[in-house]
DNA sequence: CGCGTGACGTCTC
DNA sequence: CGAGACGCCACGC
């Protein structure tokens, strides 16, 4: 089955678990293409929230979460913070201790 | 069907 | 070390 981009980035997204964020280049480096941060971007915009995605445990680079305009205001913050997840005084996540470490038994099998 | 834009990151000058 | 260009995928017009 041809699976898009974006599939494969839910997959993977689907794998972080509660209390952990993960980085638009992180999932695209484990894809296999660490440029391809943006593809991932755009296929979580589009992310189909009944597909049980955690889309909101996705940050940037620096730990900044997206524009309130995507979740809500203040929805993103809210919902890592009920998992748990450390946020920096500068209203950043602490990347140093919630930042996902996924082990080679949680990643796709290689075909 | 083609161009521009967007929740980003890496590479090069 | 800083700024700029490129790359990737999906969607709207």
């Amino acid at each position: 089955m041809s699976r898009t981009y974006g599939q494969r980035v839910y997959a993977l997204v689907r794998r972080g678990p509660p209390g952990s964020v993960a980085t638009y280049g992180q999932i695209a480096a484990l894809l296999g293409n660490p440029r391809a941060a943006r593809a991932v971007a755009a296929a979580l915009r589009n992310a189909p929230n009944g597909g049980r995605i955690p889309c909101h445990r996705i940050v940037n680079r620096r730990g900044s979460m997206a524009p309130a305009d995507v979740f809500g205001p203040g929805v993103q913050s809210a919902l890592l913070r009920g998992e748990g997840v450390v946020f920096l005084p500068d209203g950043s996540v602490d990347m140093r201790r919630c930042l996902w470490q996924p082990q080679p038994s949680d990643l796709p099998a290689q075909p």
